[in-house]
DNA sequence: CAGTGGTCTAGACCACCTT
DNA sequence: AGGTGGTCTAGACCACTGC
């Protein structure tokens, strides 16, 4: 089949059924499945990519699960209804949120710089203490509106031009992205108040609660982040959605 | 294959990837599997349980995903650490959570009655503003310290007899998932401040803020049930991992 | 009924280790 | 080298829907 080009910089090679998903998910926010318009069938969508009917069922059945289709038994498949609100799985990339929403996108860097790891951060990557760990805190407006500030600690090792990206035209999300897709992620969700410099980069007064989530990924062994996004609790939520019979 | 009894009620069909699922989690928290325990091979246990290779991948995959074990490509499948915080797909079955960690669980019915639907939830359930739901408002304690509200809508079509349960000594969520699983299930999760009743139920005082998980399941095309779940912030986190390619 | 998605099999090739 | 998981195919049967 030919694959749509997703921009991933490195060589690692795509299955097809990430193809798939990507040949829907391009069709979709390129307009030609509008909301709600019914998809090929499996067996037609095989035919026409020169796949197997697993392989796209597999693609169709990861693409409900999170949310960017409806699939009903004996009918079809349909393109969902947009998310009112920033999917689980999508959390960690509000500047494509912001965007997405038609919302004018402006950030802030508010730190970009070296610090050392101390003794928490460094045993969390696996280095010494008094080692270098990049540091990055930006804040993240819809509309003029912040909705998240992020703060980031990145394995120098990593990503070592971290500090000469100019984080205004391109996010942190997308350069290290652009760097390595983390092969795994951890995210914790709370509610916790905001100290008084996070209710002042965030335009929130005191009393307002945050949403917090401490995401941490790997690159195969390797942890390569440890980020905080806060979000304003009254100008932020997360979804998920969950389908199938496998719902617990 | 012999499947491991559930204990679901009702008569449809288990798949058997399901089973597959069922017999590695009995003998997880059976104790015959370890924390960091080596599983049999893939090939292993489709012998074992005489099902296809394929069958058995994509129980274990979706093992993986929900964080119940670690794959490590050429060396095998090992439990994984048990969560310290609730599993984003565990977040509604609060009871569980408490039981799993060895706590004692105490639960306190505060509210037990038939209301009336009123226009907003009148429209979501589609039904008349006039017209009864049942509803429940039920706090879980955790050795003796509340852990979350819990304040239910339920249809009495679908769980007539839901006002004459004794929730102290069944969940609610298992007596609901007792007449049906759902199909679908919608959640957003935000970072609230209580009001006075809430923060007196959950004995916290009033600036701690709360995370709110609002629940939404269908069984079919049925609206079953709306409920909204409220944990002290500083007693409850809500974790969610990812793992493979496939992050974004 | 025809078409759809849901599941399952047997067999195959590959990339990746040494929890 | 051998075993592991990751992917893919072709074909099959089934249950569900009439969007």
């Amino acid at each position: 089949m030919k694959a749509p080009d997703d921009g991933r910089s490195w060589n690692e090679p795509i299955p097809l059924y990430e193809k798939v998903k990507l040949f829907v998910v391009d069709r979709i926010s390129g307009g030609s499945l509008e909301i709600g318009a019914k998809l090929p069938s499996e067996n037609e969508l095989a035919a026409q990519l020169s796949v197997s009917r697993l392989t796209v069922h597999r693609a169709l059945r990861e693409l409900a699960s999170e949310g960017v289709i409806r699939r009903v038994h004996g009918v079809g498949s349909f393109v969902a209804q947009p998310r009112d609100y920033a999917s689980i799985v999508h959390l960690h990339n509000i500047a494509d949120v912001i965007r997405s929403r038609g919302a004018k996108l402006s950030t802030e860097v508010v730190e970009l710089s070296s610090v050392s790891a101390g003794v928490s951060l460094g045993r969390m990557f696996h280095i010494p203490a008094h080692a270098p760990l990049f540091h990055s805190l930006v804040v993240y407006c819809s509309d003029g509106l912040p909705m998240q500030l992020e703060a980031r600690y990145i394995l120098p090792d990593f990503a070592p031009d971290y500090l000469k990206q100019d984080f205004r035209t391109m996010s942190t999300t997308s350069y290290l992205y652009s760097l390595a897709a983390p092969t795994r992620a951890s995210n914790i969700i709370e509610a916790v108040l905001p100290n008084k410099r996070e209710a002042k980069l965030l335009q929130i007064l005191p009393p307002e609660p945050c949403l917090t989530v401490t995401r941490t990924t790997w690159v195969q062994r390797m942890l390569t982040g440890f980020s905080v996004f806060t979000h304003p609790g009254s100008r932020h939520r997360i979804s998920s959605e969950q389908e199938g019979k496998t719902i617990k």
